[in-house]
DNA sequence: TAGATTGTTAATCGATTAACAATC
DNA sequence: TAGATTGTTAATCGATTAACAATC
């Protein structure tokens, strides 16, 4: 397979989710340059990542939104990592369930995390949730290939560990250390802290 | 002003909050190479994007920890927009609410928003909530600069709307729309369910 | 001094944009 | 048909990496 990049499949995913919403509201076909103008990016560039899809649109009538979803969502999918599991059910953790529990995705969260006793055995927004020492065993024997970490910093790198040697392949990182991985691991973080800083830098460093 | 990339920026401040573990830890000096390791990053892209803040290292010593920490501030310190307003209590708003009050940051939020009547008036983790309605008010008495959304996307596009009519310039959303707004609003992107699918697709696709 | 690290320029790499023949 | 849009290649742009003289 030739690498794909992280910038094309994140745009992907958005043209996935602009395309469902047109479905929903009926739209049968959709140029490039309209795709491109609800995706925030040009024309040409809406062209090129589709090139990877294998599907292809009809010149003058552009794409039908139901074939173009189809094929973008078989070329992301990826069945062994359709299930993860969250750690920490601290404030974020919670949310994260509570906001997943409302919205259509291909990942589905299966099971939650924590160290707290009095949240052992509850049932969070329809996730069941386990003492963070059944995590690893969990993981290996329901073959989870993804995780969700949004433990505090101190201890993330700790659940990292062992996430990875369970078998989990990627990573949701929202705690804000850089966490240490084997390079087939990929980790994807999600700092808000920082984010909100660059927010704050740019405020009038924009253009 | 030369136009500094978001990528550099985002590092700088990675750099930065290593620098202050390093300190509060007592370390004085520091490599590239090993600021490097830590940032997850080479020691050739470290000196090229510390050529910016204006503070030059030691050749064989490396970076006094205390000086670049302070160098790199003064170059992000943004004066106009260390004040924040977030618009959104659920349980993200609450969650992010709460992981700033545990932080420290050059950026405070200065006040919250919702349309739930019950919340109104009342202090979530140290912040005062007011009636939506008195967002525009506020930001544009307050001189505020940086917004935060964390409402469902129906209604993402018209908080923004609102926010840059009273002088919001850079705005975190965390809502999974692509916001419509004036060239010179910066806004970053924060989607959970985004970044989940993309973790789950390069669960096996990565390298 | 010899060895290691810096700052900076040049080279490489990768991602975006432009261009255009093919198509409906 | 004439006009518009596609898929794809080539050109451009920007970001990362390598190289190395200067420095301590």
């Amino acid at each position: 397979m030739n690498k794909i990049s992280k910038h094309t499949v994140q745009r992907l995913i958005l043209y996935r989710k602009i395309l469902r919403e047109l479905i929903k509201s009926n739209v049968k076909h959709i140029f490039s340059h309209k795709l491109s103008s609800l995706a925030g990016n040009t024309p040409a560039q809406v062209r090129r990542d589709l090139m990877i899809v294998g599907y292809t649109g009809i010149p003058v009538k552009g794409y039908e939104t139901k074939e173009l979803e189809k094929a973008i969502s078989e070329f992301l999918y990826n069945p062994e990592a359709d299930k993860a599991v969250l750690v920490g059910l601290g404030h974020l953790g919670r949310a994260i369930l509570n906001y997943c529990d409302g919205v259509e995705s291909f990942v589905k969260i299966v099971a939650a995390f924590d160290i707290k006793q009095d949240l052992i055995g509850r049932i969070i927004y329809k996730i069941k949730c386990y003492d963070i020492n059944e995590l690893g065993n969990y993981v290996r024997k329901n073959k989870i290939k993804l995780g969700i970490i949004t433990v505090p910093q101190e201890v993330a790198q700790s659940i990292a560990d062992i996430m990875i040697e369970n078998g989990i392949l990627s990573i949701l990182n929202f705690s804000n250390i850089k966490l240490k991985v084997p390079p087939e691991i990929f980790v994807e973080n999600l700092d808000m802290m920082l984010s909100l800083e660059k927010a704050s830098y740019f405020a009038n460093n924009n253009k």
